[in-house]
RNA sequence: UGGGGAGUCGCCAAGUGGUAAGGCAGCAGACUUUGGAUCUGCGAAUCGGGGGUUCGAAUCCCUCCUCCCCAGCCA
């Protein structure tokens, strides 16, 4: 379907490591991957691409891919976000089967492993403040220094460590820590801790357990209890890896293979979970599911399909270079999708009323209109036609600007799927504004062919105005003015807010097929752009959310004539 | 200044010693009852710079530069 797409998903570095892997059966030929979240926020498109990724990969090789949250952090998680997640990933078309994982369903294999390591002498219980171990742990050049505490015996550390489990201790009182190398010019290696004390009431385990287990300390293993192949996981993991493999080494357990890859930046918006958590905290944007947050929640209401998001993340690759994709790639793909599947219909976001004069008052007729020209198998419809219309406001110019060639007076087009209409006059009211066009069809143009050949430049939509609905239409551009939000030395990427990210329409009107929509239709409104039908829909008021705007040349050219 | 990564068209990204894919964006044109879609064409004097090896290098070696990540009892 996309020659982009294949070649991108044909070859990548990643693929090349598992055919070695493969080349030298490594694994036995098995390829299983894993998407392990933190359920502390809601996926965005970054996620997806990992998504994506582990799906497509595990796929290509006929392999599986498990779903794991990584919940190891009861003060941030919570079960919304399980849920959430969960609900995201199918849309996305993920499918587990029945393996949903939860890094908390190994807690008690993580505290038998690390009672081995101290057991082992690779662990120690560290009495050291948080403050201390921060001066102990040394700097980027300068090496770190042991804890007095580093050396205790087994025995202590196993009673000590025993203690902390049965809630002995105060948090913050003490750790357990892993017996590394406090010279390690790796930071991660400084005698990584691995249990921290934390009375607080977890998602799944509730109060069984004090001790939480650190991300280091529970990832690699949890990959090794499920017998992933291939642990992909982004960048800044990269120098983790050294302690992922340590783990698994010094408890002697089947090892994964970590590699890493570039996460996807977008501009014009952001996608650190801290800044989209802050958006929807202080009410920037409506929520997570706001249409413009690159939320999959938000992209959803906003009118992408997962088809969409799934082209685009085989558009973009995956790499190790940091980089930031284009938006326009992303609305490229929507559109893409769209066009192919999206019934047409026709709206007019900004009505101007159109009287056709030689028109005979309270007649009525149907005219027939097809409901997708890239899809046969649409079918068609029929769509009411009377004297009095709406038309687009930007369908009309008194004084035509060069290469503008829709309505101007005493000009013809063409009404889609009506008639050819000529404006004859042109109506004010005081102040001077344009109120309504007079205008007269030509009655042998019904269907918007000429008998006698004669051609018109345009083709507008239009709406009948006793039979149209009345609609809400929200409007979305790029939630951020600035391509790359908070990347400015002192400005707070709050600061960069488009302010006119949303903007609402409140008396649209739609053609009367669209009398009864539901939440999460689709549609393109002819010449306009595609549109999502809102949640926010009621049997009184239909809501339309624009996923993106059509290719506009007439926008193109306006732009070069002002420059 | 320690360690780990990355630098190929405006933006992604192939390429792994044989003489620079593709996509997005842009520009030009064809077609068109959506100025949509589709189709065609155009576009890389430095493949970060400089040396070197080689008949031949984006691909190998040396060196320099730039950018990103790491000093959470976050993930």
């Amino acid at each position: 379907m996309n020659g982009a797409a294949d070649e991108a998903s044909r070859s990548n570095f990643i693929r090349d490591i598992i055919d070695e892997h493969n080349r030298t059966g490594r694994f036995g030929g098995r390829v299983h991957t894993r998407f392990p979240p933190e359920p502390n926020g809601y996926l965005h498109i970054g996620h997806a691409k990992a998504i994506l990724l582990n799906m497509s990969i595990a796929e290509a090789y006929g392999g599986k891919m498990n779903l794991r949250f990584d919940d190891t952090n009861p003060v941030k998680e919570e079960q919304e976000y399980v849920d959430g997640i969960i609900h995201d990933m199918r849309w996305l078309g993920a499918d587990w089967e029945d393996r949903l994982f939860f890094a908390s369903d190994y807690f008690d294999q993580l505290y038998a492993w690390a009672v081995q390591l101290i057991k082992d002498g690779k662990a120690y219980v560290d009495h050291l403040s948080g403050d201390e171990i921060r001066e102990y742990r040394g700097t980027l050049t300068e090496p770190g220094k042991d804890s007095p505490y580093r050396n205790r015996s087994v025995e202590e550390n196993l009673k000590l460590f025993e203690q902390m489990r049965n809630g002995e201790f105060k948090e913050g009182e003490c750790v357990l820590r892993a017996k590394i190398d406090m010279a390690s010019p790796n930071l991660n290696l400084r005698d990584p801790v691995m249990y921290r004390i934390r009375f607080a009431t977890h998602h799944r385990t509730g109060d069984k357990w004090c001790i939480y287990p650190m991300y280091d300390w529970a990832h690699g293993q949890s990959d090794s209890i499920e017998g992933i192949t291939h642990s992909l996981c982004s960048l800044e993991y990269e120098d983790h890896r050294p302690l992922y493999d340590w783990y698994l080494d010094q408890l002697g357990i089947y090892h994964p293979q970590q590699i890493e890859f570039a996460r996807l930046n977008l501009n014009h918006t952001v996608m650190s979970k801290r800044k989209l958590i802050k958006l929807v905290q202080e009410g920037h944007v409506r929520g997570w599911d706001d249409p413009r947050m690159p939320t999959i929640t938000g992209m959803r209401r906003r009118g992408y399909t997962p088809e969409a998001i799934r082209l685009f993340c085989d558009m973009i690759g995956v790499a190790k270079s940091n980089s930031t994709v284009d938006i326009a790639m992303l609305e490229y793909c929507v559109r893409q999708d769209l066009n192919k599947r999206a019934p047409r219909r026709m709206g007019v976001l900004r009505p101007l009323k159109v009287v056709l004069t030689n028109y005979p008052e309270g007649q009525t007729e149907q005219l027939n209109a097809i409901n997708n020209p890239e899809d046969p198998d649409a079918g068609t419809r029929t769509v009411p036609f009377s004297r009095t219309l709406y038309i687009e406001q930007d369908d009309f110019m008194e004084n035509p600007a060069p290469k503008y060639y829709r309505l101007a007076p005493g000009r013809e087009v063409r009404l889609r799927y009506g008639y050819f209409i000529k404006c004859e006059d042109v109506v004010k009211d005081a102040q001077g504004n344009i109120v309504e066009l007079r205008c007269t069809y030509d009655p042998a143009t019904r269907g918007g062919e000429a008998p006698d050949g004669r051609k018109v430049k345009a083709t507008i939509h239009w709406v009948s105005a006793g039979h149209a609905k009345a609609a809400e239409v929200r409007l979305y551009d790029h939630l951020f003015s600035v391509p790359n939000p908070g990347e400015d030395e002192g400005v707070d990427f709050i600061e960069q807010l488009n302010p006119n990210s949303m903007q609402i329409i409140t008396n649209a009107f739609v053609e009367p097929s669209l009398a009864e929509v539901k939440p999460g239709e689709r549609f393109q409104f002819e010449r306009v752009g595609y549109f999502c039908v809102d949640p926010d829909t009621t049997p009184e008021k239909r809501v339309f959310n624009r996923t993106v705007g059509l290719k506009d040349e007439w926008a193109k050219i306006q732009k070069q004539q002002g420059a």
